[in-house]
DNA sequence: GTCACGAGTGAACACCGTTTACCAGTCCAG
DNA sequence: CTGGACTGGTAAACGGTGTTCACTCGTGAC
């Protein structure tokens, strides 16, 4: 049934070629420099083929984005892997800082993907993509071998306790697709609530260091979002 | 001395009339569609005619991030000034709010001054934009009529000392221009540093609503914003 | 052997930023 | 009052872009 003619796997081929020709473009030269000719010209065909495999230059990006999340999403689990399950705090960490470092080596796709104004060529970021997967993992495997600090349900505003629990009905979706099968008890308000603020400090730290908005020219990024992870774990109770 | 003739007139005039148009196009469809062509076409006259007023495009959006700082400075401004001068806490609060608000409003002004990366467009956000010293002003009075908790010079990694003193002495110069004169003491690095904390977590919220990029749908985000909010000024001493 | 199909081509269209040469006024000095 | 300098504008052009369309031409299937 699914026999690959050669003439299919030719198609293939191109089409991987295009991605990997666009990919290299986008790295040596920023996005400016992925363009249809480009790539056609590296290539040795001409622009409108390439229309044969993708729609427009815009949805080729979408490609390329979602490519590159996926290798960041594999990265990011070989790297988990090195980890001893039961370490989850190292895990924590593998993940913040290879987001960091994603974003600051693609700087266009995480403008792409985390900052742009909704209802234009982003994406929807919902819980499905590769990457929001492994960050929900982590924080699922967390939850069920740690005692985090984190508010009571009544300490959480009312108003925001529908939201948070719609969160964890997702949340415990896609933990359930990865294997994890976890007790309800270990998901009060509190903790998708903490999960959030965690989120909110951890994309600011990285949004504000790819567009360059802090206050000042900090020499030593490293240093900052260090001493930023730290105190973020400290506060959410990942350390000791 | 500084008569305007005719002629300087209908020159800034123009220069005017292309910064409007451009930030109307900014606005309605947003930064892909602003072009040198289309300002012209927009205004009756030929591209090449706006280089009279600017060197390039790269130039003319730099000086629109510019215009977009001070009228959002402007509308802090006069929020600021319905406040009680000893009241900073109110201050505080009221830039918050007008900075969320201002970016709810206008997605596309946020995106380009504050969610760009640098290099293309975006100007440096340093301290001297409109922006930036109504943040800082409201920052230096609130550290000179309160007590804020702030984590002692020794507890702040060594490493971001030179950065954060360097801010401090910019810190400085921009109060002072703005006719705050203030002790030494009451700028400890950990005030800075706190400043900093407080500006990723705002930046945070903000982008993160303005993009839609929190982890679930958000049936109430005027509330999860106050909630952080609170929370934030609470963690800063800066509630009792 | 024919025929449909699909990858690729070339020319064309409508844009873009930018440069250049030129033109028509205005202003001012002699 | 007149000639030159300056200034804001134009038209044309260059090289680049995404995209469309009519067209080949080799391949696979019948």
């Amino acid at each position: 049934m699914t026999e690959t003619t050669r003439r299919d796997r030719s198609r293939d081929d191109t089409q991987q070629e295009i991605r990997r020709v666009a990919r290299e473009l986008l790295v040596n030269q920023g996005r400016e420099a992925v363009t249809l000719r480009a790539i056609a010209r590296e290539m040795g065909i001409t622009a409108p083929a390439i229309y044969r495999y993708h729609a427009s230059l815009e949805d080729l990006l979408q490609q390329l984005c979602l490519d590159i999340c996926t290798d960041l999403a594999a990265e990011l689990a070989t790297d988990l892997a090195a980890i001893p399950e039961q370490d989850t705090p190292a895990q924590v960490f593998a993940v913040c800082r290879g987001f960091r470092a994603w974003a600051l080596r693609h700087p266009q796709e995480f403008s792409l993907v985390f900052a742009s104004p909704p209802g234009r060529g982003a994406p929807t970021h919902d819980l499905n993509d590769p990457f929001g997967r492994i960050f929900l993992t982590v924080a699922g495997r967390v939850l069920a071998t740690r005692q985090l600090a984190m508010p009571a349900d009544h300490e959480v505003p009312a108003e925001l306790h529908d939201d948070l629990a719609q969160f964890r009905v997702a949340l415990f979706a896609t933990l359930a697709e990865t294997g994890l099968d976890l007790p309800e008890h270990v998901f009060p308000l509190g903790a998708t609530y903490t999960m959030l603020r965690f989120w909110v400090r951890l994309y600011g730290q990285v949004a504000l260091e790819v567009f360059g908005r802090f206050p000042f020219a900090v020499s030593a990024p490293d240093l900052l979002f260090e001493s930023m992870l730290a105190e973020l774990a400290e506060e959410v109770g990942l350390t000791g």
